[in-house]
DNA sequence: TACATTTGCATCGTGCGCGATTTAATTTTG
DNA sequence: CAAAATTAAATCGCGCACGATGCAAATGTA
């Protein structure tokens, strides 16, 4: 009895949490230039693809609650990233919007999702292998998401 | 110019991200019968498979450093799992060993891994596909952590 | 043996994540 | 229309992660 299942390097759980906080650390020397934390920088991909969106519309997107991305988003607002409105339509939502400086920072970011597949790509790490893990884990993401809404 | 590299499921960081956060979201339901947090049943993993080591080895193997270690650790102390203890050959080093607690709960996690698989596997997702990407991830685990120590 | 360096741990501060709860605005329903 | 239910934010509390710093024990070196 010694209960392989149990072992570090039998999980797929581990790998999963492990790789995911080697590569927010791998980030970190490019979005330290900027500035960002990693959920910022995640936050600033939604806005410089969908400019003034509603707060809980970046939520959908990024799977963050409010309770992470109100303080979140107030802490990029105080650093002249984004303005808060509340919408006229709907006084409960408030809509985001980028300011000149946060969409000037786009220029900046462009060459880095390159830089860090060159970190990554090795004879053994190839193109097509890193995009079949994406495409793996997209799937996977919709269906934890559908297993966890159901409930 | 529309960037497609900057948009958020193009990169490969996002679904990362989120998977992992997914999975956690997964294991809560049973590790909080057990009263444990994600972090703390892999703490719990790594002494279940080897008791009475040093906290330094733990953090080697889950890749977390004394400050997140430290405190997490004093925690589960607190709550009976284990005990800290300096070494006499080296007054630096503190060893970790279960209580009879922290070994008892080893039979009540048994069954979790299965119970998690099975929240994952559906016709879309298959074992063999599971197993593909835990070892995809172990090898870029192993390549992170190389160039990080590296630098 | 003296002194510099390394190692293991602890503490501090900041920023997430997230469950739980509150408040206010809007929508649904009887 | 009025009451009930839903929705969007905000706030609180807790537990990670992690960079930075400090301290004491151990190790390396001249």
């Amino acid at each position: 009895m010694d209960n392989q299942q149990l072992k570090l390097n039998n999980q797929i759980c581990f790998p999963i949490y492990s790789v995911s906080r080697l590569i927010t650390k791998a980030y970190k020397p490019f979005l330290e230039e900027m500035g960002l934390t990693y959920p910022q920088y995640l936050v600033l991909l939604v806005l410089w693809e969908n400019d003034n969106i509603a707060m809980n519309k970046i939520g959908e997107k990024l799977l963050l609650n409010t309770n992470t991305l109100s303080p979140l988003i107030k802490r990029m607002e105080k650093m002249d990233l984004l303005q808060r409105k509340r919408s006229n339509k709907d006084e409960r939502s408030v809509f985001i919007q980028l300011t000149e400086k946060g969409k000037k920072l786009k220029n900046t970011a462009i060459p880095i999702p390159e830089k860090l597949l060159n970190t990554l790509l090795t004879e053994d790490v190839t193109l097509t292998e890193i995009m079949l893990l994406k495409d793996t884990l997209n799937k996977w993401s919709d269906i934890l998401l559908d297993r966890q809404n159901d409930k």
